[in-house]
RNA sequence: GCUGGGAUGGCGGAAUUGGUAUACGCGCUAGUCUUAGGAACUAGUGGGGCAACCCUUGGGAGUUCGAGUCUCCCUCCCAGCACCA
């Protein structure tokens, strides 16, 4: 008997797949395609920790189970490289983000490979690679040349100290994160990408996709349709006289009668275009200014104290009253949600009503009803906003468009693409807040492509979400140099039939990519208007004892140690044992070993194997139907504890049938490839598992004749008894109450009524 | 604050979706083997009680023959909130 020996069997097994090619998918096959799907990880300086690669394992089971079940299978990989921690260790320590990236990457491929997932390596992408970001600079300039790229100002946060833009991230507790200066807001000219045009289509076909409960409400709550009403209210003053109106958006177009004074986001433009004739313009600017500083959340938090300034000298008058009604600003109306204004009605909103009685602004309790269609038009508003898409940072994608002194804003013509990322010395951003592109003069002056006169490079970047957006069609054709991915195998592959990531990613990315997929439907560039058939997410993995697993908590768990100690094929059953799938577990090395022996157990089995005996069929028959069926519906947990019975109860039987042993294998197979395949070609089996057909189960060799069923009285259990399927409710509820023990406890009682739930219970 | 998810033994969790609560695994206890430690194997393991029985799924109420599961109220924990990936 030879002991396991997961080091040596694991080195052997990956060796020989890699050499076979035996995870490559095929283009062309008369086998039916199936495409699954992981995000790509962001390959960080300091490696894999336990928590990645449970997603990659949860969909190489499911990528396994349907290779052997005949489909041909693409389950590909890839590296999103571009993004801030890069860019971050690149200014703290000099060094060139390409080398770093590349030497990120080579790491978590080595240990990637090491857990022994079914990807597809040949196609690997790497999102910082010119041969593919120069397809990502492709897609911007179809947004660009449809119109649905363009340049707006926004307001970031700005490091006064760093002279740099911050992400929201990067702000804590309104100071900067790496230097505690208190941050500022700044209006900056910034490329947009009008997501919104989109929204209706985002969020109506939800209903054609099969997302999980959740993942489609996160998404139409993030859209936020709402279908309200634009209602026009005039301005008047004394003087000067104003010819202004302002345009509220309200859901509930009826309360307008209820409706007493109107407020307006402190940036709304009317403010300023109203100075002359503000007699309190001083306060109103204080207000603004104080605004200025607050993010969203603060401003919109429930609990916090309403503050406003009346803009005094100033009425709106009332459409339906025709009364004058004073105008607020107020920081709980947003800019950009509706028009920016809306008309308050104390008496029916909670907000409204809190500002009224704090302020001293009239409620009406009593007002008529207005119809719908009075006043204003029907309309349907989102809460989703256009996509913020530059950056004004070096590690990204460059925008490709020249600025022309004569021409404006010229597109880089597709025969100069990609618009390669050029060498710096410094990746600090300028003094002005610019990207450090800005400081390479050689780069940034270039001819204008149409009239050959002066023109300057775009200098702002791309967000790291761009090279995301349109990965998983990359794929497709990973070596394409001609096309971002040919039609041809476009319409063999998409859509992706599973897509599995994580809650986290479920509006932004998500969204994203449904957005570019649906803009390339509509220019006939991929052949369908949605890019995921089916998609699912995982819980993440915490440290020991529930928090985060983090570097600074030093609670890290290197994947290489357990599979250095315990072997790849303990860890991927563990972490598909530890827990449900979907929700986030609590990592404990202590626990591991559970799933060590587990292994153990089935290496040791096969020196008890019988060939040409059939004695233990019942049980591998209902641990196929169970793990077959639970694999689907990623309860990956419950499939391993059916697994673990199976050997359980098998593991006291003198011997195995060597059929059973083989099924039990290729239902394994999935989890524990690497032992799996061992014992199968131990077996005299010449082709892999891998090549094998996924074993279907006999309903009739898993039905009972007789089965145990329980007696309640009022509802408690009291006893049990055998019962004959063929047997009829009579009998058995007449069996059930001449039973002893349930004489006793019914003990002479009038029995007022008897159920009997088939082939479970009886109460009495 | 808003939106979503969650709370079941000492610990991770299971429960045929309203029908035997605690499957499976860790840990723990005892035994076998071993010079010892470890490993492996066997048995036991929610709490109380000598027992009959009683109690138990974050807390409280309700619906039901029957509630971990449904309804209402409350507490606590986690995630996201648009420039992190």
């Amino acid at each position: 008997m030879k002991a396991y020996d997961h080091k040596k069997i694991e080195k052997k097994w990956q060796g020989i797949w890699e050499k076979k090619g035996v995870y490559h998918a095929d283009n062309k096959s008369k086998k039916p395609k199936y495409y699954s799907l992981i995000e790509f990880p962001y390959p960080s300086g300091d490696g894999l920790h336990v928590g990645h690669p449970r997603p990659y394992i949860g969909m190489d089971v499911i990528s396994r189970k349907r290779r052997l079940e005949g489909f041909n299978v693409l389950y590909p990989i890839g590296w999103d490289a571009f993004g801030l921690p890069t860019e971050n260790y690149a200014i703290k320590t000099g060094k060139d983000p390409r080398v770093v990236t590349k030497k990120n990457s080579d790491n978590y491929r080595r240990q990637i490979k090491s857990l022994g997932i079914s990807f597809d390596w040949s196609r690997e992408i790497n999102t910082t690679d010119p041969k593919y970001y120069k397809w990502t600079q492709w897609i911007f300039l179809q947004f660009l040349k449809k119109g649905l790229a363009y340049k707006a100002k926004m307001t970031i946060n700005w490091c006064p100290k760093d002279k740099i833009g911050l992400a929201n991230e990067e702000v804590v507790g309104g100071a900067c994160e790496r230097c505690g200066t208190l941050v500022e807001k700044r209006e900056k000219e910034q490329w947009m990408l009008a997501i919104t045009k989109y929204a209706e289509r985002l969020d109506k076909d939800l209903d054609e996709v099969d997302y999980s409960p959740q993942i489609k409400l996160a998404q139409r709550n993030w859209i936020g349709r709402s279908e309200g009403a634009e209602i026009e209210f005039k301005i008047v003053s004394p003087t000067p006289r104003v010819g202004e109106t302002v345009k509220v958006f309200t859901t509930r177009p009826d309360t307008i009668f209820g409706a007493t004074y109107v407020v307006l986001a402190p940036e709304h433009a009317l403010v300023q275009r109203l100075k002359p004739q503000i007699t309190n313009w001083d306060e109103v600017q204080g207000y603004i200014q104080k605004v200025k500083k607050e993010t969203e959340i603060e401003r919109t938090a429930e609990d916090k104290i309403k503050t406003g300034v009346e803009l005094k000298g100033v009425k709106a008058i009332n459409p339906a009253t025709k009364e004058e009604i004073p105008i607020w600003i107020a920081d709980y109306v947003l800019p950009h949600y509706g028009t920016g204004a809306i008309m308050a009605v104390p008496s029916d909103d909670a907000r409204d009503k809190e500002f009224a009685e704090k302020f001293k602004l009239p409620i009406i309790e009593n007002y008529t009803k207005a119809g719908f269609e009075d006043f204003g038009k029907k309309i349907t508003k989102f809460k989703l906003r256009d996509w913020v898409f530059s950056r004004q940072r070096y590690w990204g994608e460059p925008i490709p468009v020249i600025h022309c002194e004569d021409c404006g804003i010229v597109p880089v013509p597709d025969k100069d693409l990609p618009v390669e990322l050029p060498k710096v010395k410094n990746y600090q951003p300028t003094d002005s807040g610019e990207s450090p592109l800005a400081n390479i003069s050689k780069w940034v002056n270039v001819k204008c492509p149409k009239c050959k006169g002066k023109g300057k490079r775009e200098t702002d970047t791309m967000p790291n979400w761009a090279g995301s957006s349109w990965y998983y069609l990359r794929y497709t054709d990973s070596k394409n140099s001609k096309e971002f991915s040919s039609m041809k195998n476009l319409k063999y592959w998409t859509p992706v039939d599973w897509y599995n990531g994580g809650n986290e990613h479920t509006t932004l990315h998500l969204l994203y990519s449904r957005f570019w997929h649906k803009f390339l439907y509509d220019l006939k560039l991929v052949p369908t208007s949605e890019p995921y058939k089916k998609r699912t997410s995982h819980g993440m993995i915490l440290g020991e004892g529930g928090v985060k697993m983090s570097k600074s908590l030093g609670n890290v768990i290197n994947p290489d140690e357990i599979v250095k100690t315990y072997g790849a094929d303990t860890l991927r059953v563990y972490e598909m044992f530890v827990g449900p799938f979907n929700q986030s577990v609590a990592w404990s090395t202590e626990s591991i070993i559970g799933s060590r022996r587990f292994i153990e157990r089935v290496w040791n089995l096969q020196y008890k194997i019988q060939k040409n005996k059939k004695y233990d069929e019942f049980e591998i028959e209902k641990t196929i139907k169970k793990v077959t069926e639970d694999i689907e519906e990623m309860k990956f947990n419950t499939a391993i504890s059916t697994l673990m019975i199976f050997i359980n109860e098998v593991g006291k039987l003198e011997f195995i049938s060597q059929g059973v042993y083989e099924k039990f294998l290729q239902i394994l197979s999935p989890f524990a490839p690497h032992v799996t395949e061992e014992l199968w070609s131990n077996l005299g089996e010449k082709k892999s598992i891998n090549l094998s057909i996924w074993p279907k189960w006999d309903e009739n060799l898993i039905k009972d004749e007789e089965i145990k069923i329980v007696i309640q009285v009022n509802g408690k259990v009291r006893a049990e008894m055998m019962i004959n399927l063929a047997d009829d409710e009579e009998n058995i509820k007449k069996q059930a109450v001449s039973n002893e023990i349930i004489l006793k406890h019914i003990d002479n009682k009038e029995i007022k009524k008897i159920i009997y739930v088939k082939n479970r219970l009886i109460n009495i």
